[in-house]
DNA sequence: GACATAATCTCACTATAAGAGATTTTAAAA
DNA sequence: TTTTAAAATCTCTTATAGTGAGATTATGTC
């Protein structure tokens, strides 16, 4: 790997950690960093002293309290939360549905905020898991609105996601059904994530990027072609207003 | 502030957070901890990089998504949450009331998970949130098995609050206190950090360190002697099981 | 007590970080 | 639109720290 700065290197230990490999000993993350060993037990003093990452039986790693405090300091302080609350609330209420705000960074997308009416509510994706990319409303209208530099190494790596969901087989499909979405401002999906489920989401926006998204969803039993019209219009018009909130000036 | 090294000064970046201050600008950064501009800005770059830091409306940051998911991937893998999740649903079952795993860590307590059984619970003190050191059973519960060196600095800066809830008024009578929790192995507290609610806490020790405490929360007025003693009978013992399951070996 | 493994220390060499000051970019005001 | 101010980045010299090979210590197991 590319030679990095030592703020990057001590940082980089993190990015190791993930649903699949939330465990590692000091030999694992020496093999993967390519540190040296008395360089990685320095970085993992740091982090924990700092309490970012604790020690668990066996000689493993894991994140750490500091995190959780963490965490909890980004629920009460990220301002799309707070905006995006009252609103949760008011399509919840008029809705029997889950409404989620999903923020998209780096190559990721994870739920930071929701709210269910559904009578049984149970979320495959809880705060901080990160969602598929390649498939449902949520991915597609974030992609939507990606510059292409952005863009084409995304489709590039869910090309397989893409096409079985059937939205395109070639390139130039998906750039035709994403431009689509771009103009209606909405993306529908229907069971893709969940099975039964129908996804409504809409992009929100800080200048013209999509930072997050806005996305209802609803059991397709009850749906029809007149509500999800209607659903897609609120969700349309409450992304603009979140968006218009925090990140327009004069807001 | 003593001469750090770079990864130590990076992190230390990330402490300044709290909440009471969940968002900061970087020339307050650059007086708070010290750091020329060119020095925070590569700083800066990195976090908001990894997704630790986000920027938010005025210039200021905020802890970013990164954080939130890796809360989600601690929640995963934290072996304590997971040893205990079945005996918080089996007290919370017996009794109705609150039942939290809360971990000390640097000089912090926080919440890491918690059940209800109680009829309208509210939690002051959601997962992450720092608890206040200086009052209440769990405060107590982990004081009592500190070792000397890590204690003594605490009964300092929490003496004002020590002597409020009537623990004592000099070191000599807090350490008597102490001494009777720790032979008992449990601490009771009356309505110290929500009124009118009892507070039952018992350590979980990694080699007699407490690196966390088991409460159970009961509102007062369903309470008497009887069951004060029944359910501190059943906390010390799950707080042993716990401790025995994760930090001992052939666990 | 012996042995193996985990973890830390030492120190010479190498590389990088820091920061003063300059420059560029961005935002705000006129 | 222009001007001004502030935010942010860049350059480069100097100073400092980081790295890692190998040694040593600490810990755990038999």
């Amino acid at each position: 790997m590319e030679k990095r700065n030592s703020q990057d290197r001590v940082l980089a230990v993190l990015e190791l950690f993930s649903e699949t490999r939330p465990l590692w000993t000091p030999d694992e993350l020496m093999r993967e960093l390519g540190y040296t060993r008395p360089t990685l037990y320095r970085y993992l003093k740091s982090l924990r002293e700092s309490g970012l990452l604790m020690s668990v039986r066996g000689g493993r790693f894991a994140l750490g309290p500091k995190v959780v405090e963490m965490d909890y300091l980004n629920r009460r302080a990220d301002p799309l939360v707070a905006a995006a609350a009252p609103h949760l609330e008011r399509l919840t209420a008029a809705h029997p549905c889950t409404a989620l705000i999903v923020r998209w960074y780096g190559d990721k997308m994870l739920c930071v905020a929701s709210q269910s009416s559904a009578p049984h509510p149970v979320s495959s994706y809880p705060r901080g898991r990160p969602m598929p990319m390649g498939r449902g409303a949520i991915a597609r209208s974030i992609m939507a609105f990606l510059p292409k530099r952005s863009l084409v190494p995304l489709l590039e790596r869910y090309a397989d996601d893409l096409r079985s969901v059937g939205l395109g087989a070639t390139a130039e499909e998906i750039a035709v059904v994403l431009k689509r979405i771009r103009r209606a401002g909405v993306a529908v999906a229907f069971g893709e994530v969940t099975p039964g489920a129908i996804g409504i989401a809409a992009p929100i926006l800080d200048a013209n990027y999509p930072v997050a998204s806005l996305c209802l969803t609803i059991a397709g039993q009850h749906a029809n072609g007149g509500l999800i019209d209607r659903i897609s219009g609120e969700v349309r018009q409450t992304a603009n207003l979140i968006s218009a909130e925090i990140f327009e000036e004069n807001g």
